[in-house]
DNA sequence: TGTACATCAGTGAACGCGCGTTCACTGATGTAC
DNA sequence: TGTACATCAGTGAACGCGCGTTCACTGATGTAC
């Protein structure tokens, strides 16, 4: 619970960390196992790339990092475990990017502009997070399935206060600019997953695909903007 | 190549059946092979709706058929080409659905509402066969992905010379339709894999999706009408 | 500061198990005459 | 129609292999006094 987090008496060791009371374990011991932990969840990562969750091994992961098979337990209970991990890193860091080009006030075009090449960007710099991510979706991995959805359910969340805030959401009701605002999700992932299938270095490509996706969020905007307009 | 198929000589077989020089074995011994093929798709889809097809192994296939494990090779080089059948299968009969779909002259409002209802009902009949499209479409074999690129972008191509024939479309290039019909396309995905994630009797349920399906569809339909608009 | 004890991340060996693939085979189906 | 031979879908046994999990252990790090 929240209140038991707040609970916890805080304390500064004698080598200047701030530690807290519940755990026995702080400085070097914690640091080395959370290195080993990270060792791991790279390794994973980049096993990923070229195969599913369900079919990646843990003695795979453990020799990629070089320590025992046993090892993995100490960090997690088991491969899904680590996939709920890797969620988190994944799409961790995406909810102050969407919150940052949500306050963003220039005009519409300059807007779609800014959120296709930062989702370009994006997935330039995270390309194994974001395959990884495409990749389990769907896949056959129930908990990390969850996560993200949980994850995607929060973008939603947000691109949705954002929205109504605007003054072009007059005359939507909170349902409508909901699903608008998973429209608006949804694309961006669907966008995301095509720059998985160019090469990082194919320039044209990449520019292709940004145009068509520019393309697609001008549609999305322009019914917006006709929303409350009479109906032929 | 096409001149090869075209060139092979038919005749008769002595019991009726139409057959081809190329092939030995007609008649009683082609249809049990037929059925046994036909038994490993039907197995192997069942036990793909809980795992990627890169886990799922060759003998609990063949195991719940009820042949021995060294059978599977008299039908499919490997687990990857049973994945590429399962692809064909499950949207070589939607191809159909799309052109009729197309092919209405009902007004706007009336084929959202017919694409959303058939696209609900694809997914209530073929229920594993569109999670394993969706759980395959960014999955860890090769083979299966492109296969199912190749089908959605079949499908692509038809909805664009669908949309090419439509007085709404004047004024946009080739590319644009193209983009446009992408678009349709990959949101009829998106609405069918949000139906996989609830109960197939949660009535309710599905008619919320459905709901929010056809507003996205519509926002869609208004951009499309007001392409052309000065914009502001 | 020094010492005695506690913690716990990582080890390495062992286990039983199911996997994919191979092979020579069997016997029903098909073909030739 | 009857017979002798060919085809080939499916068998069953065997193979080597890597898997996930367990366990008592080691030794560096942390704690108490």
């Amino acid at each position: 619970m929240f209140t038991d987090f707040l609970s916890v008496r805080w304390r500064k060791s004698a080598n200047g960390c701030l530690l807290n009371d519940m755990s026995h374990t702080p400085g070097v011991r914690q640091a080395q196992k959370q290195q080993t932990r990270q060792a791991l969840l790279d390794a994973g990562l980049r096993l990923l790339e070229h195969q599913n969750l369900s079919s990646l091994g843990l003695r795979e992961v453990t020799r990629a990092v070089g320590v025992s098979p046993a090892a993995f337990y100490r960090h997690f209970p088991d491969m899904a475990g680590l996939g709920v991990a890797l969620v988190g890193e994944s799409l961790g860091s995406l909810h102050a990017v969407i919150r940052a080009v949500m306050a963003e006030t220039t005009d519409s075009a300059g807007i779609i502009d800014r959120t296709v090449a930062i989702t370009a960007e994006y997935v330039a710099r995270h390309r194994p997070h974001i395959r990884f991510i495409a990749r389990e979706r769907y896949g056959g991995v129930q908990a990390v399935r969850e996560a993200i959805a949980a994850e995607l359910q929060g973008f939603a969340d947000e691109v949705a206060a954002g929205l109504a805030t605007q003054p072009a959401s007059k005359g939507w009701s909170p349902g409508e600019l909901r699903v608008l605002a998973e429209l608006y999700v949804d694309h961006m992932v669907m966008t995301a997953a095509a720059f998985l299938d160019v090469a990082p270095d194919d320039t044209a490509g990449l520019e292709h695909l940004a145009h068509a996706a520019r393309l697609r969020m001008r549609i999305i905007s322009i019914g917006r903007a006709h929303w409350l307009d009479p109906q032929p």
